[in-house]
DNA sequence: TTATCATATGAGTGGCTGTTCATATGTCGG
DNA sequence: CCGACATATGAACAGCCACTCATATGATAA
């Protein structure tokens, strides 16, 4: 309570909180929880790479085996299947296994629309 | 065209491309260009970031200045100040300059749509 | 079984990125 | 002018991440 734990910190809070106290406060109140945050935050960092948006562009149009991916993409199998492991920890892909093959597709109709929006905004 | 420089690269192509040759092609041709897939690559790798929801989540309620952000976030200012100029650069938030203060608020209510949809997907 | 193809994975590495620290710029009040 | 406050920015550093290489697992065919 007392002003000196304060005073610790340089700046934490400027002297007229651009004069709307109140708003501040209530806009740390409607804050979502850390943990859902940090959830959002993961889920964009991994739709965050090119590669990944690759190949989920490749996987929105057809069900595709590794190899598959490995020729439309144009490098290295090993890269494909460490991103592939990415996408599929964070639920964003499934797998079912075919024979020799391992044929993915997209897990979840929510991330078409999410990544349809983000072409939508850089496309303007 | 001579098969010799397909060689080169260790095994770009599977055997039977997974029994559809034809729908990998499609594929391949139906992807969109590198540059578009770059920039929204980018704009995901914004968003995939804890601090920078966060300074969104603020935002979305009140344009708010960057001692307020500071003191919601309660990290040091100029971590807050970095954070801003890369959602600056990415035309995700603008500024405004108010005496002292500069005030900073959602450039685009696309990128709303865009966390809400994240938000979304990440609670089921 | 052995050989080959398809995929997964661990280790290593270079590059990127978020934070801190120090400092610079800019604005207002006195 | 000066001091105090608000913000921006460059450098340095640590942690993370995507790729490569080598190798392991698994499945099919002969």
């Amino acid at each position: 309570m007392s002003g000196s734990e304060m005073k610790k910190k340089e700046a934490e809070l400027c002297q007229h909180t651009c004069d709307h106290p109140d708003v501040v406060e209530e806009v740390r109140k409607a804050m979502p929880g850390e943990q859902l945050q940090q959830d959002v935050a993961q889920l964009f960092k991994v739709l965050g790479d090119h590669t990944r948006i690759r190949i989920l562009n490749a996987l929105y149009r057809s069900e595709l085996c590794v190899c598959d991916l490995t020729s439309i993409l144009g490098m290295n199998q090993s890269a494909v299947s460490h991103q592939l492991r990415v996408l599929r920890d964070a639920r964003i892909v499934r797998s079912r296994k075919k024979g020799k093959n391992v044929l993915y597709s997209l897990d979840d109709s929510h991330i078409s629309d999410l990544i349809r929006l983000g072409f939508e905004h850089v496309q303007h």
